[in-house]
RNA sequence: GGGCCUGUAGCUCAGUGGUCAGAGCAGGGGACUCAUAAUCCCUGGGUCGAGGGUUCGAUCCCCUCCAGGCCUACCA
């Protein structure tokens, strides 16, 4: 019985175009998605998109359309944009699905019979607005900061998640599960804000409805939050298929970006031992992708379009460098020049060109057939180092460490090739035993690369004379020394990663 | 104000209480020509942010401070 492996990405807030930064998010999960899968595990890969709330109504209004409309349009381009990025979710999952809407109210009713969601007045000065409330202090006088009108005192009535009742409980949840939150300076952050003290939360409204009705009183739609991470549990059945629950359920890891850490480590927690559910196994909170050193943000004017990025340098390349480049946690830099140098020196020049003078050589000096390798060749312990470096890293997860680790068996492979000179030699035995070896260790190369860069690595597969493709194959065995068979036609193509001039 | 994180070679980052503190990239020198003007070899006297302390010994432990960031709570 083969271990399985849920991983999500956060679902996305339809008001928005996606950019480089949800782009970031959901490669990381595909790249986790097809490590785990090589890995012979059951994989379930969840995305989608967060199509409810006042701002959607609002930006649907300003349009001229049903928020309906907006949300189906927009949740098309994420579609899109995923697509071209190779994302190989296997479910995508939007809030307003039907589906989502029965959990949902199944997940609400459980969470209100065991009591811990009650009815409050909430009372307050509001700024019609700007359709928010404002605390004294927020706006000195009565009046609000950004209108400068009266604002109203308002009374509204919300129901409210007893968050408080958690505390401990989440604590203890944390103590026996150090790997709840990563990396750990995000969970000493949400640990903090845990024992700073939790206040219940509102989580319905009355003032619109696109969203999901509570069951027990249809005046009010769920707080976006109280809609939006069920979505994780929607898609593995909850409520409608309590087999593939039991399958799926807890997820082993939410992938989220640190803006969202509190509500996926201490909400929505808190939300499903409500319901009588576990917490998923790991919030995995990484970094921003900035551009010139801040937030892409519509102000900034510094959105950058997946599909920009991969019409000039190429699906696989685009994956590789926000994997590469960009180590997990802190925030990284996306530029523009740092692209081309990732690309130009670990695609062209390392992997690319190898592939390209492993070729010729197998042709002028082997017939182009590529021979066996040899057992006990200096590449082997090399390979075994990287398949076992790599292995660690994805299980972190540190991409970017993976990847290091699995281009450190490129290099070798180059410098085995001129310490050896082949090229120098006449065809024979020891010529194809040099080249039998770098002919495996790319197999093995495109083993380790798949889950950053499935394409090119499957074109590398073809070109070694090899059936099938690498995600086809199992981890440990498959990058075990000796795979390559030998007496397969290598292919020597054009340039897979031609290099850019700057 | 409290809490947390970060501060290591030009750049991006690893790392460990104890042989000369590491990698990739960039830079410098050399070699080679199979290869995408690619590759390979050699090349880093870095106060491991600053100052104390603990220890036989600290970059890694403790304290203080400085800088940057994040979370959180405010003040008359």
């Amino acid at each position: 019985m083969p271990q399985r492996y849920y991983v999500t990405t956060p679902i996305y807030y339809v008001t928005d175009a996606p950019h480089i930064g949800h782009a970031y998010s959901t490669v990381t999960a595909d790249a986790l998605a097809r490590w785990h899968r090589l890995l012979g595990e059951d994989v379930f890969f969840l995305t989608g998109t967060d199509e409810h709330g006042l701002k959607i109504m609002r930006a649907a209004e300003a349009k001229g359309v049903t928020p309906q409309a907006l949300a189906d349009d927009n949740a098309e381009r994420y579609r899109s944009a995923w697509q071209l990025l190779e994302i190989s979710n296997d479910d995508f999952i939007r809030t307003t699905d039907e589906r989502h809407h029965t959990a949902v109210r199944t997940f609400l009713q459980a969470v209100y019979d065991h009591g811990d969601i009650e009815l409050r007045t909430y009372e307050g000065l509001y700024c019609v607005a700007c359709e928010a409330y404002y605390t004294e202090d927020e706006a000195p006088g009565g009046e609000c900061p950004i209108h400068h009108r009266p604002l109203e005192l308002l009374q509204e009535e919300n129901y409210f998640f007893l968050l408080s009742r958690y505390e401990q409980r989440l604590l203890d949840w944390y103590e026996a599960h150090p790997e709840g939150v990563y990396p750990d300076s995000r969970r000493n952050e949400v640990l903090g804000f845990i024992k700073g003290g939790l206040q219940d939360i509102s989580i319905s409204r009355s003032s619109f409805d696109w969203g999901v009705t509570l069951p027990w009183d249809p005046k009010h739609v769920a707080w976006v939050w109280f809609d939006a991470l069920p979505n994780y549990i929607t898609a593995a059945g909850y409520g409608s298929d309590d087999e593939r629950f039991r399958q799926w359920w807890p997820a082993d890891t939410h992938l989220v970006g640190k803006d969202i850490i509190r509500f996926h480590a201490v909400y929505w927690p808190a939300m499903l031992m409500a319901a009588g559910l576990e917490p998923p196994r790991t919030v995995a909170a990484h970094g921003w992708l900035l551009v010139g050193g801040e937030k892409m943000s519509k102000t900034a004017l510094n959105h950058i379009a997946p599909g920009d990025l991969v019409e000039e340098f190429g699906v696989d390349a685009v994956r590789h460098h926000f994997l590469r480049d960009v180590s997990f946690g802190p925030d990284g830099d996306f530029s523009y020049e740092g692209m081309v140098a990732r690309y130009n020196s670990d695609l062209a020049n390392n992997l690319g060109n190898l592939l390209s003078r492993v070729a010729t050589v197998v042709d002028k000096k082997c017939g182009g057939i590529g021979p066996a390798p040899q057992d006990g060749s200096p590449l082997q312990a090399v390979a075994a180092d990287s398949l076992a470096a790599a292995t660690a890293s994805w299980a972190r997860p540190a991409p970017s460490e993976a990847l290091e680790s699995t281009w450190r068996l490129i290099r070798e492979a180059n410098a085995y090739l001129e310490a050896n000179e082949p090229w120098k030699a006449e065809p024979g035995p020891d010529v194809d035993a040099v080249m039998g070896d770098a002919l495996e260790a790319l197999r093995i190369v495109a083993l380790l690369a798949s889950p950053a860069m499935p394409s090119a690595c499957a074109e590398i597969w073809r070109r070694l004379g090899l059936s099938g493709r690498p995600d086809d194959e199992v981890l440990p065995a498959a990058a075990a020394w000796g795979g390559y068979p030998g007496g397969l036609p290598v292919e020597k193509g054009s340039p897979l990663f031609p290099r850019k001039k700057v």
